[in-house]
DNA sequence: TTTATTGTTCTATTATTTAGAACTTTAAAT
DNA sequence: ATTTAAAGTTCTAAATAATAGAACAATAAA
């Protein structure tokens, strides 16, 4: 008789929404969930939720058990935490969510090099660009690039990336290379990212705000899709400087009207549900990126 | 990883004094007791109690995570119970400690009969007539038989035992039959169960008290022993009723003086830890032998 | 110094849990 | 109405974890 373990199990499947999918979250396999899930029934003798197929139903009993399970299972983690020594060796599984290009290019290395200093930590990163919901996704962790909006998660910023214009030699022979933002004619084309960056502003030699509206060569949702795209002249390209940096180092792309463009500036967050507690080992993550990409990235032009 | 049997256990160890016997309490051998606990306090990453062979100290963290597991336990127990239907099948493991006499006589039958009701109760009777501490013990419930002392215990009474004089006809025979409370001249002798009955009250025929303090014949803390030698002859023998009753109704003692006694109702009480939460079972089954003996037990004369 | 008791460690045994497949059920799609 | 797909349950062999019991080490009391 587990009752913790009950309790966690049993959160997972009211939050993820079903008990397949819950297995998948506690890495097992859905016949362990539903046999733990029935013996707890069993054990309380009552139904905590009424399954069909396709649906579940929190019973009354259910809605008790989930709300009092939150709460022991926080007050077991705080009091396991207050334990727990400050520099012994982290280990676990950490749940994370991060955005696709970003994750792979960038954060992938860092959770590597996290790994080095703590081999027990087990990393099960679903790499997707949906914005996810946390809890019911069963998540410890959500690295985001956006503007922050409101909602129930906690977030802690971890570093930032700049919007750059840049373009290849082969596409600026042949359409031309702009020098100041009026050459932006509408022969020129871009490779859209985002329709929150569909339209470019400057600053003129007048010190004058200037707002350009290119016709869309091309429009996707995956940033190195547009890299390779722009690499072979396919258009002007406005992406997060994490996406383009080693094109331009490279010499592969390089920068438009840099210094008229007005740059935004888009934070990363780290995002987490809002317990009262954060894990020892979560948190110990989110400082290591924070100090891994500090305030000026290895990606900042 | 099984946090609250953890917890569970370590609250046995620090209660029990000792591994060993936390170990006999948990119905385990102490290898079973001693692996958890090492294995709590790796996985916690500190030291919780220091042993030596003799004797133990919780350390600070073990003082802390002592006093939250407490409470943890109790939270789970108090969230099981409310889901628990109250008309369910009762199941688990319940230790008593009884006294001796009346436990083997009398109580022992009531928990067959419980059992009979619920067969998936467990009884663990530890029949012993020293004062345990429940605490350290680990007893869920204790019976004992006397007026109730100032504890940190609850107590509810299942039913209560007179105090009655009797004696066999061989020794009344031979040392004549007392009619009022003035024949008990010192050639009478007593069998003595306790020190606080040494001396007996009666109220004459002209109401007035009158206290008497026989020679000792012989003394035992074992009322069964005390019985048979009464009915052997031994001596006039003031004991509780359920003691003697079924030899009364035999024939074999006859009582003695009975309108002229003053007879001492002793209460007969159930204790168990002062917990905020009974558990289920433990209630049915006082409730059970509340019902059982009533006001008017079976040994009534 | 001896003895008795406690706690630890080791291993074979036992019990529990899981993974994976087969099967059942039900809602959505055709 | 029929088919399809996804979810849940049940079953069993395999994996995993826990336990009992013995042997051993440590230490306080005799």
């Amino acid at each position: 008789m587990n009752q913790i373990e009950d309790m966690q199990t049993f959160v997972r499947i009211v939050e993820a929404g079903s008990i397949t999918r819950a297995a998948e979250q506690l890495n097992t396999v859905k016949s362990a969930v539903s046999r733990r899930l029935s013996q707890l029934e069993k054990r309380l003798g009552v139904s905590l939720l009424t399954r069909t197929t396709r649906h579940h139903t929190l019973t009354e009993h259910g809605q008790s058990y989930y709300q009092q399970s939150l709460r022991i299972i926080e007050e077991v983690a705080v009091i396991e935490a207050s334990l727990l020594q400050e520099n012994c060796a982290l280990s676990g599984r950490i749940r994370i969510s991060a955005p696709l290009v970003f994750g792979i290019e960038h954060l992938s290395q860092a959770f590597l090099a996290f790994n080095e200093l703590h081999p027990d930590i087990i990393f099960d990163v679903d790499f997707d660009d949906k914005k996810i919901d946390l809890v019911e996704g069963g998540y410890d962790l959500a690295i985001r690039i956006a503007k922050l909006e409101d909602s129930n998660l906690i977030a802690r910023k971890i570093t930032s990336t700049r919007m750059v214009l840049c373009a290849s030699q082969k596409y600026l022979k042949e359409y031309g290379t702009p020098v100041v933002p009026q050459d932006l004619t509408t022969k020129h084309k871009k490779l859209l990212y985002n329709k929150a960056h569909e339209t470019w502003h400057f600053i003129d030699d007048k010190a004058k705000s200037v707002s350009i509206k290119l016709p869309t060569a091309l429009t996707s949702n995956n940033g190195n899709f547009l890299l390779e795209s722009a690499i072979k002249g396919g258009g002007l390209l406005n992406v997060p400087d994490f996406i383009c940096y080693k094109a331009i180092k490279q010499g592969k792309l390089q920068l438009v009207l840099n210094n008229y463009l007005v740059h935004t500036t888009i934070p990363i967050y780290a995002l987490y549900p809002q317990n009262r507690h954060l894990s020892h080992r979560i948190r110990r993550l989110v400082d290591f990126l924070v100090e891994y990409y500090g305030d000026k990235p290895y990606w900042l032009i």
